[in-house]
DNA sequence: GCTTTCCTATGAACTGCTTCACAGACGCAG
DNA sequence: CTGCGTCTGTGAAGCAGTTCATAGGAAAGC
């Protein structure tokens, strides 16, 4: 039913500063769809024709090169966004979003995205604060594939996911791992081989426990260490 | 004398929808400034005061490693726009811009940005284009790290630099060098002597002539081609 | 003018990471 | 239970690119 979508649309912080009447209008002309597992959204240069808000599950950005190869930029969780680039400049896709698990989103058409942001400035203000966060990411991003070796960037990259997607605090971090070693090695720019190697060291270490399905951090210092040293 | 600047500011893709009367506004609460060559407009992790639009000359943005080392993103020319970063989400500048010849800007501060934003929402939407472009460029940037090696990066940097700031067309094409063999490794994240390796690899090839202080592209096909392979 | 400094030039040595090759483990379909 | 596909584990070999070392030339300061 309608009211639980305006409900969840109305806790997604893009939105937040909407009035009541906007989220109605905004709920009446989105369309939530539920996602499989694996399932790719948007696809790299297809073009663009709707905006999503996920709401539940986590999905990742990936951009590709020539062959099959690709890198990913950024896990999504709840709340966040994407697809607005290829709608706001009218060029295709200009990445791949692809489910690591379940998700719910909420999908809005291009002419519906347009009406929204003329009509709610503050929408489109806060827009603007979404884009720069971006912008900032990949920035990082880009520094990162410079000037970090793969141990670096693989120390880092577990500590942004204990972080942002992982459960438990102090010492231990768990993160359940939807992600194969291959995907982690897409992640940070690295080959599965590199992966396994480092992960292992850092198992006889002692730094992190590793099993199938999820992988535990157990001296996050000497990971932090790791990921600053350049 | 104001008029002047009112002209400049109309010019810029982004203010081309501003009424004269946001325009007059907006120019007056904008000063402009003339830097020299090589000066450092803004610095990664200072406080974003203010908005700049680059009037006349070019600029390039970098990122910065740990050590002094340095990366760069992206070069800009008259009509672009830059500093919005820090100042839409409120952190630290995401990255450093220095000139590399010498360069006219408006500066706005950051109250009257907001408040151009807020009382012409069509600025709002088209920086939100602005920066959906500079998102697809910083996502192809990581792809070129990732995916391609150094001469293809560097081939695709010298076909970009001939693209956007050479002279003369067909198959000859005149880059008038502002940047020394090392900055250039620093926009492809690579080492000075392997930029020099392939400049002389490719000057025996008869791909390009290079002198000390410009380079042609005598071969584009030679280039794209290198740029291509992955 | 001369000296200092920056940029280019070039090769040798080193190395981090990939590529390749193979083996074993787990899970799923029949 | 058995077979097949996908993921992990591990080492050897190769290589792209960096680091290091050294020299020459152009420009800039005094």
């Amino acid at each position: 039913m309608a009211d639980a979508l305006i409900d969840s649309l109305s806790r997604v912080w893009l939105f937040n500063a909407l009035a009541k009447d906007d989220l109605v209008r905004l709920s009446q002309r989105a369309k939530t769809r539920v996602y499989k597992p694996r399932e790719t959204i948007v696809t790299k240069g297809d073009p663009a024709t709707d905006f999503f808000v996920l709401l539940r599950g986590r999905a990742k950005v990936t951009a590709q090169g020539a062959d099959g190869a690709d890198t990913a930029i950024n896990v999504m969780g709840p709340g966040e966004v994407f697809g607005e680039i290829g709608i706001l400049d009218g060029q295709p896709r200009s990445a791949t979003v692809t489910t690591l698990e379940e998700c719910e989103m909420a999908v809005v058409d291009k002419r519906a995205f347009h009406g929204l942001l003329a009509a709610s400035p503050p929408v489109a203000i806060k827009l603007l604060a979404v884009l720069a966060g971006r912008i900032r990411e990949l920035t990082i991003c880009v520094e990162d594939r410079t000037f970090l070796d793969v141990p670096a960037r693989l120390a880092k990259q577990l500590l942004w996911l204990a972080g942002n997607h992982g459960t438990g605090s102090g010492a231990r971090v768990r993160i359940e791992l939807k992600l194969s070693q291959q995907e982690l090695g897409d992640f940070i720019g690295a080959t599965r081989e590199s992966v396994n190697k480092n992960l292992r060291d850092w198992s006889r270490s002692g730094f992190i426990k590793h099993e199938r399905d999820y992988l535990e951090i157990l001296d996050l210092d000497a990971l932090r260490a790791i990921a600053e040293r350049r």
